[in-house]
DNA sequence: TATTGTTATACTCTATAACTATA
DNA sequence: TATAGTTATAGAGTATAACAATA
């Protein structure tokens, strides 16, 4: 179990070496993870707050206006990082912050025409980011793996959804309580 | 396409929506490594340094004595930062700097009893962590999802290793030039 | 009184530079 | 002169706390 930074699965010959059937989950979590981030953020460099902005950009566009302390949650950054992050957004014209009519204190957040142009090409990017990192897989064996890595993310994220159940729950009707 | 953050996948509905095919490799990618780095940290807890600790115990387990400069290259980290590693590993006795005898500059890092003792347990801890994070397979799959990963891993590692193959090279004959 | 968003501050992690002791 | 290791310092990224406006 070579965990999840060092390079080179390297023979295991000593002491207490890891089990052998179950060779280096953690080790090649961790490659394939930092190899598709690097080449994501590679790719999403010149977007302000690189994979950050991008989501904002995805969601926004996606899912219509949020509330900025809503999609604070949703993508799992502190609010006050929000802020700086469409601070940044804002500047380069890629979002737009609008009064929410129905609470004056919040701020709806919209992408600009421009911002939707900008994602639709980081999609592309992106798209070209996964295949390459997924090369050494031909088309069926991407297939399952796709699936299977799906089913664990899935199973993965309902155990443990980045901590935010909460603030999507009044998205549905409130049945934890009553 | 996700990326590696956001909870929930949502079901898509607006405009530049993610290709269909291609759901989600990087929200997928980023939700297990991170559901797997969260067990493996809260397994490793009680190591100083954590993951990082873990890993100089086991490589220099597994491989012998190591220079602190070939350690902190090849688990990826700032000679800096090894120092301090180090400082708390050996602080907490769970690993000796032992003099070089063929090179008075050097320290050689080699694990304690206790160090292997440790190291021992938290691989038990590792494979539960393992086990849990890929609970959602059964065998087979399980067996087909780490081989598939493993090889996109050895790729990934090949093509951007983690950037110190020049490292490595003196451990081998050197068939790189002449 | 509680909440949205902002700002200022502090903390953590990591990298850079300067230093020593050896080679 | 270059290298192994240490130390001090500075930088990014993130979280905490206090604040203004509104509910």
């Amino acid at each position: 179990m070579g965990f999840m930074t060092s390079s080179v699965p390297e023979s295991r010959g000593g002491g207490a070496t890891a089990t052998s059937v179950e060779a280096d989950l953690g080790w090649a979590l961790g490659v394939v993870f930092r190899r598709y981030a690097k080449a994501a953020a590679a790719a999403l460099d010149d977007v302000p707050g690189g994979p950050r902005g991008y989501q904002v950009l995805a969601t926004t566009n996606a899912e219509g206006p949020k509330r900025q302390l809503d999609l604070a949650a949703q993508l799992g950054v502190d609010r006050t990082v929000m802020t700086y992050l469409l601070d940044d957004l804002e500047k380069t014209g890629l979002v737009l912050r609008q009064p929410d009519p129905v609470d004056r204190r919040a701020r709806l957040i919209v992408p600009t025409d421009q911002g939707k142009e900008t994602l639709c090409d980081l999609e592309r990017r992106l798209s070209a980011a996964e295949r390459d990192v997924l090369g050494s897989l031909d088309e069926g064996e991407r297939l399952i793996f796709r699936m299977l890595l799906q089913r664990v993310a899935v199973k993965a994220d309902a155990v443990d959804p980045i901590q935010n159940a909460c603030e999507l729950a009044d998205e549905t009707i409130d049945i934890t309580e009553t």
